[in-house]
DNA sequence: TTTAAATATCTAAATATTTCGATGTTTTGA
DNA sequence: TCAAAACATCGAAATATTTAGATATTTAAA
């Protein structure tokens, strides 16, 4: 079943991506073949671990990102199926 | 040719959608053939005229929208280019 | 040339976001 | 059980964004 964005998640998804790190956080990610430990994630970073916190959480709420417990670790992959509906999105924007 | 964007860019572009006002404006030009005035737009949204300003030029700055002034008018147009290569990142993403 | 329309810029207030430190929760391992 | 690791949440300060009103600029039209 293919994805449709309402502009509201097109809204979200947009703020997440526009910040630096997040941004950082996505290209790191989707480098990976499989998945990302959180704490791997945020040692590549200068921030504290609060900071990552929340800017992985509005990742996840964009649903950029799924994130899956293990223990007590946590392990982030990306939503392919919502990144290619982003893309198609915009991709029509510019038609 | 095609455009490669960096990271600054897509942040930047990110942020521009990041906005509801300024996707609906996106949403809005996009639908048509060519171009939209700069008033036409403006008429669209309850917002004062320095706001609409505001939006537009980040649109612009963000590459996302062409202007180009025709006598005290502005047209407004899709950057298909810069559509195509954010939505190729952001495709790139989910892979 | 004077006026009005279309747009831009400046300033300031209101609001939202980013960041950190402190603290809380959950889970593993000693 | 107890301590430590991994992560989340809360509160507050710093910073950025959004918005409007006032004013400036440019161009067309009377």
């Amino acid at each position: 079943m293919i994805t449709e964005l309402n502009s509201k998640q097109v809204e979200k998804i947009s703020k997440a991506l526009g910040d630096p790190y997040r941004l950082q956080i996505m290209d790191m990610i989707s480098k990976r073949k499989d998945f990302m430990q959180c704490c791997e994630v945020s040692e590549c970073f200068n921030l504290a671990q609060s900071t990552m916190s929340h800017h992985l959480k509005q990742l996840v709420e964009a649903e950029l990102l799924v994130a899956e417990k293990e223990g007590r670790n946590l392990r982030f992959t990306i939503n392919r199926e919502i990144c290619e509906a982003y893309s198609r999105y915009i991709a029509r924007l510019g038609f």
